[in-house]
RNA sequence: GGCCCGUUCGUCUAGGGGUUAGGACGUUAGAUUUUCAUUCUAGAAACAGGGGUUCGAUUCCCCUACGGGCUACCA
């Protein structure tokens, strides 16, 4: 590694929602980053027209602000690099590919879309490149001043990069090691569309230069186009600025086979992108860890762990435990299938984890989301401690916790109506005298005269314990009766025991 | 089809020439909790196959198989 300063870049095109995937691209890039003091840019890769999608770029930087990967640069925080949209460098990139075909490294070529079609029906393995390069209609093939005049007509076209022949092409991957094509294999790519836009290959060569990368992480899926990338660092004269290639594994469906995808999500009833994602078009939501009730820092970590560990058996880590372990050294080859079920242990290690002062503001919009007006917050601190750890994914605490604010609406009665007799009617009437008696409920106290109580009324705890649980709760969940109690207080509880039992005598 | 990449329990993975091949999720059984969850204990569960190299390979090399990616004027 040399002393320039680390720049990494995360280039997402703004096309729709963003994959988990592409998070743990970026998440990779941003510790990579920050473990070396660098910048983490973030690139708009907005070259193809027809597939832009209105909102997605605001989506991506707002996903990213949700897990706290804040970029250093990007179209809303400007560094010495912009734009940082493609379609606002639109003008840049012309000029190096006409550099590339003054010095015999790139080519016109006029051929339609339509008849490169039917080349790639009617040839068997068709492909755009030395082989097949003279008989098509190109600035290789025609005469200089049949390429003029087509120029000069205005006729279509576009640059492709002009592959040589017979050599071999290798440079050293920081994940997988030496890698290497042969030439004579890959074709020759489109630098430059028939309207004026660079193609990927093209932009991110010419824009990782001008903004520095010095290190470029991606996804595997671009490890065959790697070797026009490097000619072109070559050819463009900068390959000493060329950055260090990573090419990270796939992220795979969790059943059968290949890439994960939002359709995978649905159809296995899981989230794939970060956030809920509206399609505008189609009136489609692709839901969101973030809307299912993922913790970002939980979002993260299980992410990291997909593909990456630090050598010890610590699961749970921090953004900054992560930013501090990182090693590109030990992030594996091999893909890795996506398991949802390993995705919310770690939503649940972190709702544990995390103290109830954090959890609040996120729990308050669960709960308020669903209507329940929470007045006191050190009220639903207190609830929050005592359920958090029954608690998976943050919706859940709507379940645990509603019962605090309102009384029951239904009463899991069939647990209770079989068995339930005078005797109880009984005990749960001295109870509530018992309790008037007292100024507040302590749990523990409490615990001690409903006990006593019991044994007085030659009852067991198996009588009336879960009726009692389902007076104050509706059903059989919860954390201990008594502590719902206290944190009820006296008159709520005297009046959910009076409410059930009139109910239960019903 | 061609090219490239990969392959340790069902899944995520540690390990690495000589180990009882370790951990986690999930799963099974028990304990605790007369709710549910948590927690704890125990169990089942893996080096794709074949050749080498070696005193010895799961570990190094080759081949095969399998899996994946790419093969657009998409990224």
């Amino acid at each position: 590694m040399s002393d320039k300063k680390v720049r990494v870049r995360f280039a997402p095109s703004p096309t729709g929602g963003l994959h988990l995937g592409g998070v743990r691209t970026v998440l990779f890039n941003y510790l990579f980053a920050k473990k070396h003091k660098g910048d983490f840019v973030l690139r708009i890769e907005d070259t193809d027209q027809s597939r832009y999608v209105d909102g997605a770029e605001e989506y991506i930087l707002d996903c990213l602000k949700w897990c706290g990967l804040i970029p250093d640069e990007s179209p809303v925080v400007d560094g010495h690099y912009a734009p940082y949209r493609q379609s606002e460098r639109k003008s840049l990139y012309r000029e190096y590919a006409e550099k590339l075909v003054r010095e015999g490294h790139a080519y016109y070529a006029f051929d339609t879309p339509e008849e490169l079609d039917k080349n790639r029906k009617e040839i068997p393995n068709f492909q755009y490149g030395h082989f097949y390069r003279d008989s098509l209609r190109n600035s290789l093939s025609l005469k200089q001043h049949e390429v003029d005049q087509l120029l000069d007509a205005g006729e279509p076209h576009v640059i492709r990069i002009k592959m040589p022949e017979d050599e071999t092409i290798s440079f050293n991957d920081m994940i997988r090691g030496y890698v290497s094509f042969e030439t004579n294999q890959v074709d020759d790519k489109v630098l430059l569309k028939a309207d004026g836009m660079p193609t990927y290959h093209l932009a991110v060569v010419v824009d990782d230069y001008l903004m520095k990368i010095t290190h470029a992480f991606r996804g595997e899926e671009w490890l065959p186009s790697a070797p026009v990338h490097l000619l072109l660092w070559e050819y463009l004269g900068w390959k000493a600025d060329m950055p260090q290639w990573a090419h990270l594994p796939l992220i795979l469906k969790p059943d059968g086979h290949g890439k994960l995808s939002k359709r995978d999500g649905a159809r296995l009833g899981f989230p794939v992108y970060a956030m809920n994602w509206f399609d505008a078009k189609t009136g489609e939501l692709t839901p969101g860890f973030r809307e299912l009730g993922f913790l970002p820092e939980a979002f993260l970590n299980l992410l990291a762990m997909l593909g990456w560990n630090d050598g010890t058996d610590n699961e749970i880590f921090t953004l900054d435990e992560l930013i501090s372990k990182f090693s590109i050294e030990r992030v594996n080859k091999g893909g890795a299938k996506f398991d949802f079920e390993k995705a919310k242990w770690f939503n649940a290690e972190w709702i544990k984890r995390t103290s109830a002062e954090s959890l609040k503001d996120k729990v308050k919009a669960v709960l308020e989301d669903k209507g329940v007006d929470v007045k006191d917050d050190s009220y639903l601190l207190k609830i929050i401690d005592v359920i958090k750890e029954r608690c998976t994914l943050l919706a859940d605490f709507y379940q645990q916790a509603a019962y605090f604010f309102e009384v029951p609406k239904e009463y899991d009665i069939n647990s209770v109506k079989p068995k339930w007799s005078d005797t109880k009617t009984d005990f749960f009437n001295t109870l509530i005298a018992v309790l008037k008696n007292e100024t507040a409920i302590d749990a523990v106290v409490f615990e001690q005269q409903f006990k006593a109580l019991m044994e007085e009324k030659g009852l067991k705890a198996g009588d009336v314990m879960l009726p009692f649980r389902i007076m104050l709760v509706g059903g059989k969940f919860g954390p201990h009766v008594f502590d719902i109690a206290a944190l009820l207080g006296k008159d709520e509880t005297i009046n959910r025991i009076e409410q059930a039992l009139a109910v239960f005598n019903g």
